[in-house]
RNA sequence: GCCGAGGUGGCGGAACGGCAGACGCGACGGACUUAAAAUCCGUUGGGAGCAAUCCCGUGUGGGUUCGAUUCCCACCCUCGGCACCA
């Protein structure tokens, strides 16, 4: 007997040859082209897009499939979704990639652009890929220089002095990421904090309207949360302290407080080390100490002076100042834990109230006054700071001001006495986007001799970065050291004048991404605004959740900046958003190379197809919390799908069934067509999966039992493909091509299920006794509340339960269940 | 310390205040095979019992309720974020 060596190859699903005939058929027919014009219900749903980094890892995968499932799903539905996708490609790998293997940040990005355009094909995605953008192409970046000026116009870009972390051996700005305990990540140099000029986009000035979340449909409550921490929004007052007496131009201190009630509480003063007045205030005596503090404490990082833990550290100027409210004299200290850049870089310390000022008082054995009385006080000392708000007492006229009215009662006082005023204050500092890096985009601006700052004009743009920089490991940007670069002639006058050599935050790049999609090829302007009217805001966002206080502000602060110059019509960049969690490893850890636990999603592609890993991670969990990856768990997956290419080919024209199999069969479509479309609706993958598997369970034993005729079994197989379709679209495709449907499967109306349809007429009554399940009972869906008590009390089960007790109620709930309550 | 999210079988996870553990992985048993792989079928929270059946079970302790994985309070862990912001 002749034994064949495997089924027929046209009855095997070989994923490999399914995936690669539609993704060739699809771009070939053009299917997922985006028209301007279509007359659907226009979608915008976007995902952030990535870095070039060369790979597309299984995280990307993560993101993308989920996503590309919801894009399908939603033009099954009938709209017309722009779903684009580009690269971020300015950043810094590409430049320690040129500095360490001497390729051209170029030519690397253009590599891995390539690589990943590829990989990304795999997945099988809807992406338009005419619109593709590359940030670190001219045409891109030249708008970000064109927004700069418009920007700058417009008093929002402007030219200041910060401290920065600065690597003397380097000789350049870290960023603070690139700042490992106090020192530079790559040489191990401690880095020093140095005032340089910097350019600032004034975020501040919106930052009372990034607050305002009214105008989002639907964001994580999360993201809103740490943006609303980030922008740290606190109302208190600022107060005038007296140091006319020392004969200076500066006449006072100003400090800002959130509890002006504490303020007769004061016993001391606390400027920032940076504080300009210190040096102006500390008495000659005092010289040498103060200048050593301070220089010690420049020389901290950041990170390191922010560590609460931290002892108090600081000592005395030599000078004092008077408080306004009660006359006192009070000395006046230089300590880091008052940072310069919130408020204004003075502090009035009331111990007895203030955590930080206690810790500070107790080291240096300064007096604490009580000012607000704590519950339960005894008028003695205090253990530790109480922060709460009391009576307020020892404090002149205001005594016996009851907490609650204290705030104001203080600030309204304070205002009278013009001794302060009421003001708010913001933790947000302006968004500081020089960068002194060459793989950018170069800020047009340049520096004349005779005419200063001068704007390189619009019609001069782009500003191109030069192709023949060298790269060099000395840390200096090689813009810097770029002759032909930096050197150039005034716009304005003529004369000799020096470029700009910083390039611009990466993240002004995704400040606007969004929009250069809807016209990504414009040559006039950054984008067609009528496009742009037509598609924007994004209607729905999919990103991770690292980048909620960077990029996702800046972008609403972009798009709100926009708004002002006229330049887009709406206050909002992404009306919904959907943050997806992590992927981790087989081992429930992140997945890095020195844990070995990192999963390269190109083999398991091979081995066991694009449909099988997308469909796998979409399965492992909600796609908010993240998961494990699973060797087991993907080829379980690829079992599932092998079944459904079963169900799929199966020839059903013997079959013959019975009229009560077909209405089950029926009804158990239309519940799944529910669970389905409701859990696509709701980004909830892994039960969208599940309904179909249980589908799919429930098919194999109608197909078993032959209890079903040919044309049920052929209505429900349909749906069941295009249920699956967004989901797993290769391995659909050509099961719907082989049951003989039109194509694309891609591009049939989602199916509609019925609710009458999808109704049980029999339903399981649940039979409790004191809320414990005691016997099941199928009863008619429409049963009476009488009979079905009746039926209850009837149960042997509960009849043995209830024995020798007392039935003192009886609970129904319609179409669920009877609870007998006994005693 | 503060702010989130979360704690359910061996594992990933399901469950409008109403049958806890859907679906899948793994494991075990069986069929097919000379054998294995693949595939298919069955069992699978713990305990008692020959069985019908019963008891215990959703981090811990309370509470609300006829009924709590679900709501409320307190606490304990885990993971993310922020962290001297006056």
């Amino acid at each position: 007997m002749a034994q064949p060596k495997r089924k027929p190859r046209t009855n095997a699903y070989d994923h490999g040859a399914i995936e690669a005939k539609w993704q060739r058929r699809w771009a070939q027919d053009e299917l997922y082209q985006v028209a301007d014009d279509d007359p659907r219900p226009k979608w915008y749903e976007l995902v952030m897009y990535p870095y070039p980094s060369g790979d597309l890892h299984i995280g990307h995968w993560y993101n993308y499939a989920p996503y590309d499932t919801h894009v399908r799903f939603m033009r099954m539905r009938g709209y017309n979704v722009l779903a684009p996708m580009g690269f971020d490609s300015f950043g810094l790998p590409a430049e320690n990639a040129a500095i360490q293997h001497g390729v051209h940040p170029y030519e690397w990005t253009m590599a891995n652009i390539e690589r990943m355009r590829e990989q990304f094909k795999s997945i099988g995605p809807v992406f338009d890929w005419r619109r593709e953008i590359v940030t670190s192409d001219p045409e891109y970046y030249r708008w970000n220089q064109w927004f700069f000026l418009q920007f700058l116009k417009n008093d929002l870009a402007y030219r200041a002095k910060a401290p920065v972390n600065w690597c003397p051996s380097c000789q350049t700005v870290l960023a603070n990421e690139q700042v490992i305990a106090g020192r530079c990540e790559r040489c191990e140099t401690l880095v020093e904090r140095r005032d340089l000029e910097q350019w600032f986009f004034r975020i501040t000035r919106y930052a009372d309207e990034l607050l305002d979340f009214s105008g989002l449909i639907d964001w994580p409550e999360k993201i809103k949360t740490m943006q609303r921490n980030w922008v740290g929004r606190s109302e208190g007052v600022e107060l005038v302290f007296d140091i006319a007496h020392y004969g200076l131009d500066e006449k006072e201190i100003r400090v800002f407080t959130t509890r002006p009630d504490t303020v007769h509480g004061v016993t001391f003063m606390v400027l920032a080390p940076e504080h300009p007045l210190v040096e102006r205030l500390t008495a000659s005596d005092r010289k040498a100490g103060v200048e050593a503090y301070v220089r010690q404490a420049r020389q901290a990082s950041e990170i390191e002076r922010l560590s609460a833990d931290r002892e108090k550290s600081g000592v005395p100027i030599g000078a004092h100042c008077v408080n306004p409210f009660n006359g006192e004299e009070v000395p006046i200290f230089v300590a880091d834990y008052v940072l310069m850049g919130y408020g204004t870089g003075a502090v009035m310390a009331v111990p007895a109230h203030d955590e930080r000022d206690f810790g500070f008082a107790r080291r240096l054995g300064l007096p604490v006054r009580v000012v607000v009385t704590p519950p339960d006080w005894d008028g003695g000392d205090l253990a530790e700071a109480y922060t709460g708000y009391g009576t307020m007492v020892n404090s002149g006229v205001l005594d016996g001001t009851p907490g609650d009215r204290a705030f104001d009662a203080v600030a309204d006082y304070a205002e009278g006495q013009g001794i302060g005023k009421r003001v708010v204050s913001y933790r947000m500092r302006d968004w500081l986007i020089s960068r002194q890096r060459y793989w950018g985009t170069p800020i047009p601006i340049v520096y004349c001799d005779e005419c200063g700052v001068v704007p390189v004009p619009e019609d001069q743009l782009p500003v191109l970065l030069p192709q023949d920089a060298e790269f060099k490991p000395t840390g200096e940007s090689p813009l810097a050291s770029h002759q032909g670069f930096v050197h150039t002639d005034c716009p304005q006058c003529g004369g000799h004048a020096r470029r700009e050599t910083d390039t611009m935050d990466t993240f002004v790049d995704s400040s606007w991404y969004y929009l250069r999609f809807v016209s990504p090829h414009e040559k006039d302007a950054p984008f067609d605004p009528a496009l742009a009217a037509a598609w924007c805001p994004v209607d729905q966002y999919t990103g991770g959740a690292e980048h909620a206080v960077m990029h996702l502000l800046y972008c609403r602060f972009f798009t709100k900046a926009l708004r002002d110059l006229g330049i887009v019509a709406f206050d909002e960049p992404f009306l919904r958003l959907f943050n997806q969690g992590v992927i981790l490893g087989e081992d429930h850890d992140k997945m890095s190379k020195s844990r070995g636990n990192v999963v390269n999603p190109d083999n398991v592609v091979k081995r066991l197809g694009s449909d099988a890993v997308r469909t796998f991670l979409m399965f492992i969990g909600p796609w908010d919390q993240g998961g494990s990856w699973s060797d087991g768990g993907v080829q379980g997956m690829s079992r599932w799908l092998n079944r459904v290419w079963a169900i799929g080919i199966r020839d059903p024209s013997a079959l013959d069934g019975a009229r009560q199999a077909v209405e089950e069969l029926q009804r158990v479509t239309h519940k799944t067509i529910r669970r389905v479309t409701t859990d696509l609706e709701r980004f909830q993958f892994n039960t969208n999966v599940s309904a179909l598997m249980e589908f799919t369970n429930h098919l194999n034993r109608v197909w078993d039992a032959r209890s079903v005729d040919a044309a049920a079994w052929r209505s429900a197989v349909k749906t069941l493909l295009a249920l699956l379709a967004p989901t797993a679209p290769h391995l659909v495709e050509e099961l719907w091509e082989r049951a003989g449907y039109p194509y694309s499967v891609h591009q049939q109306p989602w199916p509609v299920w019925d609710d009458d349809l999808a109704r049980d007429p029999e339903i399981t009554l649940v039979i409790q006794v004191n809320g414990k399940l005691r016997d099941k009972l199928i009863v008619s869906a429409d049963i009476a509340e009488e009979e079905a008590k009746e039926l209850a009390l009837k149960s042997e089960r509960v009849l043995s339960q209830v024995a020798g007790k007392q039935v003192r109620r009886v609970v129904y709930v319609p179409g669920k269940l009877v609870n007998v309550v006994v005693g």
